[in-house]
DNA sequence: CCAGACGTTGTT
DNA sequence: GTCTGG
DNA sequence: CCAGACGTTGTT
DNA sequence: GTCTGG
């Protein structure tokens, strides 16, 4: 799955990577240790142009009246049809960059944290979809994301059986498109990619308190 | 009809 | 909002 | 995802 | 064990 992941570059470097047109999120900073709830960068459409905008970690649905529970992954094989989802899935899909991920593989003496990244180390277009949502007490509105997962695939299999989508960058327009509404094709774009590279990491990543390069380097 | 749920993961 | 269960 | 809390009363 | 917070 993916519960935890890795931002380094600014905000105009992302841009340029998504190729994006308009910043819209703020410097939300270099961070080794991205965690549920944390604000993230995501990439998507707005009136045919491409914004890198900011979204909070954990999809709220627009018509929910609670903050919580957090829904902060969605299972590929069944967001199209889950209520939560199925909306913000045929009309708000977002990438959410990531310069990598991290997985824990259960050994008999406890879990150790793998970093999983790209062979050539560029950043990663996690799928994602979002949803603008109103807290009903506060009047605040805010929009929130969550990862799309599937079936592992390649080295990372070794590790866990779930990990974020990760989509090539020409399923990018697809994805971004609000006019693609059709489950089905929507759903074709949707595959686990198997190019990725991983090692373990120090479990000092464990903690979200923690966040620092000490958190990716190979131990 | 109204009430209540609406999610993923891992582990057992 | 929309579906399911009672 | 992992870490950390997990309670009430009364008083300040 | 299970929920909440980050």
């Amino acid at each position: 799955m993916c519960g935890r992941y890795v931002v380094t570059p600014d905000p105009d470097t992302i841009a340029r990577f998504f190729d994006v047109d308009e910043v819209i999120a703020g410097d939300l900073g270099a961070s080794y240790n991205i965690a549920p709830t944390d604000l993230i960068y995501g990439v998507a459409e707005h009136r045919g142009r491409r914004l890198l905008g900011e979204f909070r970690w954990g999809l709220i649905p627009w018509w929910s009246k609670e903050k919580g529970p957090l829904h902060i992954n969605a299972r590929a094989e069944s967001v199209a049809a889950k209520p939560a989802f199925r909306d913000a899935f045929s009309r708000r899909r977002c990438l959410i960059p990531a310069d990598g991920f991290y997985e824990w593989q259960n050994r008999p003496d406890g879990k150790q944290p793998f970093f999983i990244h790209a062979v050539d180390g560029k950043m990663l277009a996690l799928a994602g979809i979002w949803s603008r949502w109103t807290d009903p007490e506060t009047g605040q509105e805010i929009s929130t994301a969550a990862i799309v997962t599937t079936k592992s695939a390649g080295a990372v299999s070794s590790l866990h059986d779930r990990m974020p989508v990760i989509l090539a960058p020409s399923l990018w327009n697809a994805w971004l498109d609000r006019d693609l509404r059709d489950p089905e094709e929507i759903a074709r774009l949707l595959q686990p990619i198997s190019e990725l590279e991983l090692h373990p990491v120090s479990k000092l990543v464990n903690r979200v308190q923690n966040n620092t390069p000490e958190c990716v380097k190979p131990i």
